[in-house]
DNA sequence: GGCACACTACACCGTGCAGTGTAGTGCTGT
DNA sequence: ACAGCACTACACTGCACGGTGTAGTGTGCC
């Protein structure tokens, strides 16, 4: 009679205030002990709401999870545009190399003090990590895959433009990547201990080496 | 009247084959399974021994995680110094900067596929990543800390020889890693997907980049 | 034969937790 | 006044799992 098409079981749509509430609250406990380290118990008390609505709300402790990543994914993936938008756009007068430097700190520093430094983003990378090889190939690697494109496509136009020496975009971009988002996250996994300061270091050393690397002669 | 000095409660020391069968199927599970998703009867039942010999062996859960850790870390370290001093120790005659090109991609390949593509040191990798907000500081860091120390060692080396050019050395060192391991173990974390060949272009495409940034003009 | 020891098989306890069912409360619109 | 809804409080089930205790078996050593 219910009419139960997909997976979903009458889920509640319920106020957009307990919804964040609850999902603020399972992120938070998540990170820090895990989430077979969480009780259902502990997030509704956390949340300031019932067990049961956590239930009404998300169903099960799964679905509660994948929104937590689908959530931090959705914002993330709006962060690397708007950052990208900012310091990247077409119309933002790149034509030398040193500009091209500069531009790409400040995005850089955006992105890592954004995503390193702020937890919601962070809690993805660390939910992810740890859950990686249980859960078969979360909704992670579409964000990754497409703020990368997004990245491509921008070490694609400057290589156009002349301002970057490389055939290969996409690695060009990998390598950004590596030298900057992914040290940092690396360098300091917990979001608690983040350092603004050590993050932007490792930015603006990350870019010039990228620079070094990749910039025309 | 045990005389339990330390945390220890009479463990036993027992025959190696079996301290190492343990050993590797709580390795093999617990990586894909997650820690908290396998119980001590699994681990047992892999092991082809009773459950009561893994408590008599390992005290507990934690402990037979925390010796999973210590045990993938020493071969590791030792993995990255042989390697290193099969590719880049100073009798290696390196005095180009192509020379040096070489050997750092010899070594590179050598320890991702050691490291990335066999599982008992990914397995160190994906335990702690999993791990790491729950147990506080594990020797992780003292790993790939000594590593890190090692290879700084080789390149500060190389700088002295006029080979590459940073006057910063522990960096340099932190974007060789970030542009080979580090980029390889991101693409792929899953040990069972590990595929040789696109861990051996990574490293190429990363110490061919790293040596664009940093050897000598 | 008899002791010591490593090990197994198995039963067992306590507990924490996911998930459910339900009675009751307050609010809103009619 | 009443129905309908969102929500809470709470009790309760079932189960899985960490850890322990123990009786019994095989083996080597004196």
């Amino acid at each position: 009679m219910k009419s139960a098409v997909s997976t979903e079981k009458t889920l509640r749509e319920g106020s957009l205030a307990k919804r964040t509430a609850i999902l603020a609250a399972a992120r938070e406990l998540f990170v820090r002990h895990g989430v077979d380290g969480v009780s259902m118990d502990a997030v509704a008390a956390r949340a300031a709401v019932s067990k049961r609505t956590v239930y009404d709300y998300f169903g099960d402790k799964r679905r509660l999870f994948l929104a937590i990543l689908a959530d931090a994914s959705e914002s993330m993936i709006a962060s690397v545009r708007r950052a990208l938008d900012e310091h990247l756009a077409d119309g933002a007068g790149i034509t030398t190399v040193p500009q091209l430097e500069k531009a790409l700190t400040a995005f850089a520093i955006d992105l890592g003090t954004t995503i390193v430094g702020s937890a919601d983003y962070a809690a993805a990378f660390a939910l992810v990590a740890q859950q990686r090889m249980q859960t078969p190939a979360t909704e992670d690697d579409v964000v990754t895959t497409a703020a990368e494109e997004a990245l491509v496509e921008r070490v694609a136009h400057f290589a156009d433009a002349g301002l970057l020496d490389t055939e290969n975009p996409p690695l060009a971009a990998a390598h950004f990547g590596a030298l900057t988002i992914l040290l940092a996250y690396n360098d300091q996994p917990d979001p608690a201990t983040a350092d603004p300061d050590r993050v932007r270091q490792t930015m603006i050393d990350g870019v010039h080496a990228f620079i070094r690397a990749y910039a025309t002669r």
